[in-house]
RNA sequence: GCCGGGGUGGCGAAAUCGGUAAACGCAGGGGACUUAAAAUCCCCCGGGCUUAGGCCCUUGCGGGUUCAACUCCCGCCCCCGGCACCA
């Protein structure tokens, strides 16, 4: 024993001394030498948090110390752990709390980033603070802005019109999810769409590889499944209907018929249309163009301008968000234009509507109101044709639609196609049309480019350059970063650009090429580019040349644990897979997956609800670490259910952990020498086993329920325990409460940190039991239990259940006519009626 | 509507290659120790019967498969999260 008096557990001392002792010694920080040549190197990454004003959430706490626990747990079982955490400070949520407030962003942020440090020490987290990022420092988004350009020369980026919502209220633009039923979230005026020249990055490119690559990937279920839906992979058909000039519907049906026998002419203009279901091109009777489609004015019938002018303005006003609910009743236009059907030959009236967007597919659709349900009500309202040409078993080309069929079946009035079964007549039409060059087998990603620019002021500036004679120039990467100016009038305001275009001294700049007066783009970049890459900046912050050293990031990269939120399934780890890919394409990188394993940890929830500001039902950590230490909080998170699913946050569950952490104190300080209990130690055996194997599947409930459960036994009936029962105790319970576990395993007389290899072996023979209890059914229900030998033979099971009074009276019903056993577990008698 | 996840004691939850449902913990009750309290230790703690031995019921609901179902199959209901006119 150490010559530390035994004295009570006291958490603060306890924590405080052994973060002071980690910080001193460097225990979790790696020098340039460390990261060159680590042994067994482990990357344990964790998304990274925003530092709000408010501090710490319980939810943060809940996922870093999660994810901390599974990096102690590898660096205990002989891995180099690096663990490194960052802050993502960009971004619209800081501004608009900084533009509340009255405090400029550039003050705000270092306060929230240093409040953010204090706590996430005192959780004690093994985290590297000699390779912390900050998205908001000028050397970090320097390395942002080179990733734009780079995917700019490599073609990926581009700049395009694209709608926005726009409140003109508050003078600025909204995101969607800012929009809540066609109205401001903040000052509840109605959201207008506005179209501004905005940069995207072209993910869309790597849509086919982004969704084949999830296969082979260590993710949780259910963001691979949201990644799937998100890419949207379906597999159609373009269709390309030719439009009939003006004046070619009054030469009558006939006319277009015959046109249709010869070939259609394919030099005419024509609209492509996406489908899924090539199969009903015969029931296509009309087509519907998106109000925003190119060809609108064309197609336009003179005498139906006006309408459609008109339908197109109210359209386009309205938010895109509004726009696209379902629950709408369904509105649209005749053009008075018509096009062919390229299978019928029939013309069709082509009308628009705002049920066809034009984000999708072609932002044109052939209209089959008889297999689809938005067309059957488009249709139904505006008196349109309606046509079988499917019919399932039983049903003809007569049989009535009083909704869209939308099943199986085989096709009706679709000419030589009849008979067909829907599957097979998908391929043939394509083919019999593909012949005249009217379509061809496509597949159509619902993924959209990434739009990158924001019309705000905290971010990276785009580092764009406007010419009048070179045109869009990107900045030399010499010339990196293009410093965000501090501006005291950040607010955005009507023109709807960005508050730098206010500041000239500023955008007014030389053209690198020509040196001729030229203009910066104004625009900063989205917040989820600064964290598409950020886990590859970690291991190389030390590199002020370049954003990754080759050699540091081919030891480290990719990360072989990343642990995060759901909510980030979808944007966030699909645009740092895209970054990943793109600069592996452009060599930058050898691997073009950056997470090996990704898991998801779960919600918590209080006392059953949800916890929020305005519900004053939130979770302040500071106080509950004062209380009881961040080592009963971290056990305790961890106990309220498994790790993926989350838990509820009850205020008195607290007591178990933190009654545990005072008798684990107790038993180990008080323990003797001397030689363990056979029982304790089948137990410690068994339990070795049970945490060995759940903490890396992050059942981490079920394992701290196995050392409480332990802890009992050696406890049992007020015994004091031996040494060599504990100290394999106090090693296992370190992952999840590293300060105790490093003073009980000083005061145990040990040198050094705990977390060198240190993790217990488990001993397979001691922790066979030597008896089991056997339960006895008879038909199945319960008669009894008998006790014998492990891994008895069922004959002598079976002896032994036969004395058991209970057993034998149920016997006594009927003959036995089988019994069924499973070794050490059960055996069950099935027993026919004695009348039987 | 679609895609995930989930429904088990007063509560958080265990147990799913089908094999004694409720481990561990909270709350509650009783006891030991104590002047007292805290801490600690022991016992009880799903429901209904029963003098006892014990019996019956119970994992959202209804069916089914099986010697045996929280676990598998079919059909529903409810809650949470995400997406949503995607052609």
């Amino acid at each position: 024993m150490s010559t530390d008096p035994p004295t009570s557990y006291s958490p603060a001392k306890v924590e405080a001394k052994w973060q002071e002792t980690w910080e001193k010694q460097g225990t979790n920080r790696f020098t340039q030498d460390d990261l060159r040549a680590p042994d067994r190197p482990y990357y344990n990454l964790m998304m990274f948090p925003y530092p709000s004003a408010e501090g710490l959430h319980v939810g943060n706490i809940y996922a870093f110390t999660g994810a901390d626990v599974h990096g102690r747990f590898r660096r205990l079982t002989g891995h180099t752990v690096f663990e490194p955490i960052g802050f993502d400070a960009f971004g619209i949520h800081s501004e608009n709390f900084a533009l509340k407030q009255g405090i400029h962003p550039m003050d705000l942020i270092p306060s929230n980033v240093a409040n953010f440090t204090r706590q996430l020490r005192r959780i004690g987290g093994m985290f590297d603070w000699d390779h912390m990022v900050d998205t908001t420092d000028p050397a970090y988004y320097r390395w942002t802005q080179w990733i734009f350009i780079q995917l700019f020369k490599a073609g990926l980026a581009e700049r395009k019109e694209a709608p926005v919502n726009w409140c003109p209220s508050c003078m600025t633009v909204l995101s969607n999810e800012q929009v809540i039923a066609g109205a401001c979230e903040r000052c509840d005026t109605p959201v207008e769409q506005r179209t501004i020249a905005q940069w995207f990055f072209k993910i869309t490119k790597y849509a086919a590889k982004l969704l084949d690559n999830l296969a082979h990937l260590d993710w949780s279920d259910s963001t691979k499944k949201a990644q799937v839906n998100w890419i949207g992979r379906s597999e159609g058909a373009l269709l390309r209907f030719p439009i009939l000039p003006p004046g070619g519907v009054a030469a009558g049906v006939d006319d277009a018929m015959t046109v249709a026998a010869d070939a259609l002419p394919t030099d005419t203009d024509q609209i492509s249309v996406f489908t899924t279901r090539p199969d009903t091109v015969f029931g296509a009777t009309y087509m519907v163009l998106s109000p925003e489609h190119p060809l609108v004015d064309e197609v336009t019938a003179p005498e139906q301008a006006d309408a459609i002018r008109e339908y197109s303005e109210v359209a386009a006003k309205m938010d895109l968000v509004a726009r696209q609910k379902t629950e709408k009743a369904k509105t649209g236009v005749f053009t008075g234009g018509y096009c062919l059907n390229p299978a019928t030959g029939e013309p069709i009236p082509i009308w628009i509507a705002d049920y066809v967007l034009m984000g999708y597919g072609t932002g044109a659709i052939m209209a089959v109101p008889g297999h689809d349900q938005r067309d059957f009500e488009f249709a139904s309202t505006y008196g349109l044709t309606i046509r079988r040409v499917v019919a399932a078993p039983g049903e003809d080309a007569d049989t009535p639609l009083d909704e869209a069929y939308q099943g199986d079946g085989s096709l009706v009035k679709s000419e030589h196609f009849d008979g067909i079964p829907v599957a097979d007549a998908k391929p043939a039409i394509v083919d019999w049309l593909a012949g005249r060059k009217l379509a061809e087998a496509k597949v159509n990603f619902r993924i959209h480019d990434w739009c990158i620019s924001r019309q705000r002021y905290w971010g990276p500036p785009i580092p764009i350059i406007y010419c009048e004679d070179c045109g869009t120039v990107p900045v030399p990467e010499e010339d990196l970063p293009v410093v965000l100016p501090r501006v005291e009038d950040f607010k955005p305001d009507d023109s709807g650009v960005s508050p730098l275009a206010r500041v000239e001294e500023w955008y007014r700049t030389k053209c690198p090429e020509c040196g001729a007066v030229a203009r910066r783009e104004t625009d900063v970049s989205d917040t989820f580019l600064d964290s598409s890459w950020y886990f590859l900046r970690y291991p190389s912050t030390d590199s002020d040349d370049k954003p990754m050293d080759e050699d540091i990031t081919r030891t480290w990269l990719p990360v072989d644990c990343y642990i995060g939120g759901n909510e980030h399934a979808v944007l966030h780890l699909l645009y740092a897979r895209f970054i990943t890919m793109a600069l592996h394409d452009m060599g930058h990188v050898d691997f073009e997956e950056p997470f090996v394993r990704f898991r998801a940890h779960g919600l918590i929830i209080r006392e059953g609800a949800k916890m929020s500001k305005s519900k004053g039902n939130v979770v302040i950590p500071d106080q509950i670490i004062e209380q009881y230490g961040a080592d009963t909080l971290r056990i305790y998170l961890m106990f309220l259910g498994p790790f993926e699913e989350g838990g509820d946050y009850r205020d008195e569950g607290i007591q178990g952990p933190h009654g545990f952490l005072h008798r684990l104190w107790d038993t180990v300080i008080n323990a003797e020498d001397g030689t363990p209990d056979p029982d304790v130690e089948r137990k410690l055996h068994q339990t070795i086993a049970q945490v060995t194997a759940q903490i890396p599947t992050l059942q981490y409930n079920t394992a701290i329920a196995a050392l409480m459960e332990y802890l009992n036994s050696v406890r049992a009936g007020g015994r004091t325990a031996v040494r060599a029962e504990v100290e394999p105790l106090v090693v296992l319970t370190a992952p999840f409460a590293p300060h105790i576990a490093e003073e009980l395993w000083s005061r145990l007389g040990k040198d050094g940190t705990i977390f060198g290899q240190n993790w217990p072996e488990h001993d397979p023979e001691k922790a066979k039991e030597s008896s089991v209890e056997v339960a006895v059914q008879v038909n199945g229900k319960l008669r009894g239990t008998v006790r014998g030998p492990a891994g008895m033979s069922q004959e002598m099971a079976e002896e032994l259940a036969r004395k058991e009074e209970n057993v034998a009276r149920y016997l006594d019903e009927g003959t036995v006519t089988r019994a069924i056993y499973v070794p050490n577990r059960l055996l069950n008698f099935v027993v026919g009626s004695a009348d039987a």
